[in-house]
DNA sequence: AACAACGACAACCGCACGATA
DNA sequence: CTATCGTGCGGTTGTCGTTGT
């Protein structure tokens, strides 16, 4: 079945608009309402189709659209709102008052977008700088220093550190993916007793675990789970397969000695089970007690959580949510960094007025894939 | 002055999805 | 259950003004 153009193509004028036809077009719906966008442009007596003039009224003509240059803090919202949930313009546009969709694709693909490559380019080059010269060993931390030996590319990969470790900036640093599995602890021990203690985040590096990801020297990933927590080793000293970009689960107490989550009381055989089923393609159960799950399967599932909260804010809490990412800082006291594990800021959010909040925001939100 | 290159923005296109008959 | 419709969405293209040569 073949789908129905949305008018009648003959006839029908393309291209800009005039004068005339937006007084028509503004005056028609003003005594009549838009209606059915199909019949409209017949009945007000305009040769386009329906659909060019719903996008002439949603991106132009509204009333309520806000027209002119973006404002520094809007320009700022919207990078932060993409680094979030990427490119769902229609998602962005609702909590920027007055913005379309439209507007914001544009400016984000002719300055947002290119301003962002200019920085990080920046911030490489000096990166390129600052190491070309004998740095005090006291500029990277011990963590630093371990990714840059594990990765295939070793001079990308420092690179990678220092640019973040140059710019510590909280959002930078801070993965707000793995920021939502951090907070959902009590959301999972409450609502299925699956996970009932500390879901860490490990990594060997300061930077964003999907920019880690993303980057050319990192060869795998693994995910650990056993009784007690969900983790991430971006460098496993153990086994990383080389060249592979998919990301393992283990189930078990020690990555060392996989142990059949049978034994295991917080993780079931129905529950492995159910991990399994639950999570989308991409994934398969080699063996007892491993998992692979495709890196592409995982990163939907995360966004997938980060939208499902941030849609369900407005304007005020999505600004007191990103507020709140922004003033975030990693926490590494001596402690985490022998362990080279970084907690996302757990402290900094349990001392915030806004935690009961939050955690009542997620309950609300679908649980996580994985355990689903 | 003429032309090319570029940037900004409006508009278009095709697909997806929910609603409904 | 299926076909159809209306609408939303994101990517792409077209147009126009500006700047550089």
């Amino acid at each position: 079945m073949g789908r129905a153009p949305c008018c009648d193509k003959m006839g029908v004028k393309k291209g800009p608009w005039t004068l005339d036809e937006d007084q028509i077009l503004v005056s028609y719906i003003n005594n009549h309402g838009h209606g059915n966008w199909r019949a409209l442009p017949k009945q007000a007596g305009l040769l386009r189709c329906g659909k060019s003039c719903r996008l002439r009224w949603t991106n132009y003509l509204k009333p309520d659209i806000k027209r002119g240059n973006f404002s520094p803090e809007e320009e700022d919202h919207i990078i932060k709102l993409n680094q979030l949930i990427g490119n769902r313009w229609s998602t962005i546009a609702s909590h920027l008052p007055g913005r379309t969709d439209n507007e914001i694709k544009n400016v984000w693909n002719t300055h947002l977008k290119k301003r962002l490559a200019r920085m990080k380019a920046e911030a490489e080059a000096e990166s390129v700088a600052v190491h070309a010269q004998p740095a005090p060993s006291s500029s990277l931390d011990s963590s630093t220093a371990k990714m840059a030996y594990h990765g295939s590319n070793p001079l990308s990969s420092q690179i990678l550190c220092n640019s973040y470790a140059r710019a510590p900036s909280a959002w930078e640093i801070c993965d707000p993916v793995y920021v939502l599995p951090e907070l959902s602890e009590d959301l999972i021990a409450s609502s299925n007793n699956m996970c009932t203690s500390t879901i860490d985040y490990q990594t060997t590096s300061p930077a964003s675990t999907l920019d880690v990801l993303h980057s050319d020297c990192i060869d795998s990933l693994e995910l650990e789970i056993d009784h007690s927590r969900l983790s991430i080793n971006t460098l496993d000293e153990l086994q990383c397969q080389p060249l592979s970009r998919d990301m393992q689960i283990f189930i078990g107490n020690d990555r060392n000695n996989f142990e059949d989550p049978a034994g295991v009381p917080a993780i079931s055989q129905d529950d492995k089970a159910e991990m399994v089923t639950s999570s989308s393609q991409g994934m398969r159960s080699d063996c007892d007690g491993e998992i692979v799950i495709s890196e592409e399967s995982l990163k939907s599932s995360m966004n997938l959580r980060v939208d499902s909260l941030v849609q369900q804010l407005d304007g005020a809490e999505v600004d007191w949510f990103l507020d709140h990412l922004d003033n975030m800082s990693p926490a590494m006291d001596s402690n985490h960094l022998s362990k080279n594990t970084i907690n996302l800021c757990r402290t900094d959010l349990e001392a915030g007025d806004g935690m009961d909040y939050w955690l009542n925001l997620l309950r609300q939100v679908q649980p996580l894939p994985l355990f689903s």
